[in-house]
DNA sequence: ATGAAAGCGCTAACAA
DNA sequence: TTGTTAGCGCTTTCAT
């Protein structure tokens, strides 16, 4: 077992330099050009902070600034592309400004969000970035008891500025392509559209309700409380839910909007053990895009959220220091079956 | 504006409760059944802190500690399902541990996974797990200078513990499906079998490559150099590498192993301005499994690493304290075509 | 059974 | 232009 070294300090780099803790610390932190220490002493001070290879503890420096350098992040799950393009143009926003993201994932479960925010606060977050919460406002309490900049993205909340999608637009076409390329059905039982997915609890999903039930109605005339399940997220349940529908059904209906990436999974998983042309008389939208989705056995219609607009806005407010609870809300884009959208990030991967 | 009203130090519960600050602090961090403080202080403490809203700073208790109780882990994409799950695993993990989770993407860029790493020990971390590193031995080395206990997962390493999925098995398994079904060709040409995506530079890639060799040899009785094409994961270049080599060869060769989601949505991209018959004549195989990529218009056998085994073996080597250069092998799952893997979230999502 | 005091590594007054 | 000092909030001997 080597012998444990210790990391060195600003002060082992005092020594080493023949300067002060003080000095030292300025030297190295850029700050100073305010404090008049000449530009000698500085380079004398890199040198031999590169020499003995010293690194700040950015904990001790959180400490004394009370400013951590952490940007949190919390969202519902990882496994799911909205969120991870969200994570992933959250990082890039976060290094930008020389800041450490930290991204949790709370499974939609309240008393976790509240859990992982009070230990993000307790590690000195400077701000804090709340998505997909199944609770917004109890979160939005607690940052302001401890004094913590927050904002809503994908998810609006009070007390704290939100940038979101466009949810209602983005259901609303999503929702009139379905309607108006559906195919006319031979069993009447069939004919009608399903909004299946998500929680009216949460008020991206109530939007999209909404949406969905105005184009119906305006395009069919009515539309009955059963063609709406909000049976909420996990695959599992929406799996069942599909299988029960389309067993009173007889098939699958003339129309479905899924509501969100997980639950779209669970569609899958009940899709698989259908015949290939259980499809040829339905057509499938689904709120979120993915780029496997896109390219299914059937066509699917997906509404792509911007992530990178919606979280650079973000982080936009947060750098203006904006803390009233402003609502910007950005457009999602209506993407057609089988077009594989490319990111920012594709000549990276 | 209201006042900013300071967060409540431990000397605020000590004022509050009538005791002294050391008191407070081994009430509530639990050491105090080693300190022989009576049961009722400690009941007392605890009102007090809970009246005036006292959490730890976790910043501080770090810094005092030298451990911060955080646990990093570094990835190259967060749009991966396969990282994505090992991000959802990694949570879980950490979080049942009583650590928080700081996991951050380094888009296969050496430089930024050095500084990312450096950034993460600058916080202190008490652990980092290293997944997918373009340049993986490099970073053990830096933290080792730090002495901060590392593994590898996904990829080997030297100079500290791996827990990686069995490369060579898992490809082979593939490699064989591939093989034994491809479609017998009218066109010579298009006969062979290719693997596309990835690096050489990566252990796994190269791993894989070897099994696809092999058994290719092993099977059809040669193989060409060409038949191998490690472009690399963007997408992009996917694209334009499979477009390139289809153009070649006149379509779609029989048999396709694509190496990595990343290449496999490039692969996509150029796919979808095909005809649907494109694919009848050939065989396509991913190492990595998506659910979504599990219903594609084409069948796609798919190998499934075990995410959540890969992250709780190494947890446990780190629990352990294994420092020593251990290699464990863990066995990924073939997945046949049009098969929903049910994860261990699907009731959650 | 509890308290006093020192110090983790850093920065920000204030002196010099 | 630089050094000295105090203190961020916590834990940990060591006294009492």
């Amino acid at each position: 077992m080597p012998t444990r070294k210790p990391k060195p300090t600003i002060s082992d780099v005092a020594a080493a330099a023949g300067a002060s803790p003080s000095t030292v610390s300025a030297a190295l932190n850029g700050s100073w050009k305010r404090r008049r220490i000449s530009e000698e002493t500085v380079t004398r001070i890199q040198a031999a902070a590169a020499q003995i290879g010293y690194t700040a503890n950015l904990q001790a420096r959180g400490l004394r600034k009370s400013r951590s350098g952490l940007v949190g992040m919390i969202l519902p799950v990882h496994e799911n592309r909205f969120f991870a393009s969200m994570s992933q143009s959250f990082e890039a926003c976060a290094r930008e400004r020389g800041l450490c993201p930290v991204i949790a994932s709370t499974l939609r479960d309240p008393k976790e969000e509240i859990r992982t925010v009070e230990t993000l606060i307790a590690y000195a977050i400077d701000s804090l970035f709340i998505a997909g919460a199944a609770d917004p406002d109890a979160l939005s309490d607690i940052c302001k008891a401890a004094n913590v900049q927050h904002i809503y993205v994908d998810l609006p909340g009070k007390d704290a500025p939100s940038v979101v999608s466009h949810n209602y637009h983005g259901a609303e076409q999503l929702s009139r392509v379905i309607v108006d390329t559906m195919p006319t059905q031979s069993n009447p039982a069939r004919a009608k559209p399903y909004f299946v997915g998500g929680l009216t609890t949460n008020i991206a999903t109530s939007l999209r309700i909404d949406a969905f039930r105005t184009v119906v109605t305006d395009r069919l005339g009515q539309i009955s409380p059963e063609q709406v399940i909000a049976c909420g997220y996990a695959p599992g349940q929406t799996a069942r839910e599909l299988a029960a529908l389309c067993d009173r059904l007889g098939g699958l209906p003339a129309g479905l909007f899924v509501n969100s990436l997980t639950a779209f999974e669970g569609a899958l998983s009940y899709f698989v053990d259908l015949p290939p042309d259980a499809f040829e008389q339905s057509v499938i939208g689904c709120y979120d895009y993915d780029p496997f989705g896109a390219f299914l056995q059937f066509p699917v219609h997906m509404v792509r959220q911007n992530s990178d607009r919606l979280i650079q806005t973000a982080f936009e407010l947060i750098d203006a220091g904006t803390t009233d609870p402003v609502l910007i809300e950005i457009e999602p884009d209506l993407i057609p079956p089988r077009t594989i959208y490319k990111g920012r990030f594709s000549e990276i991967g």
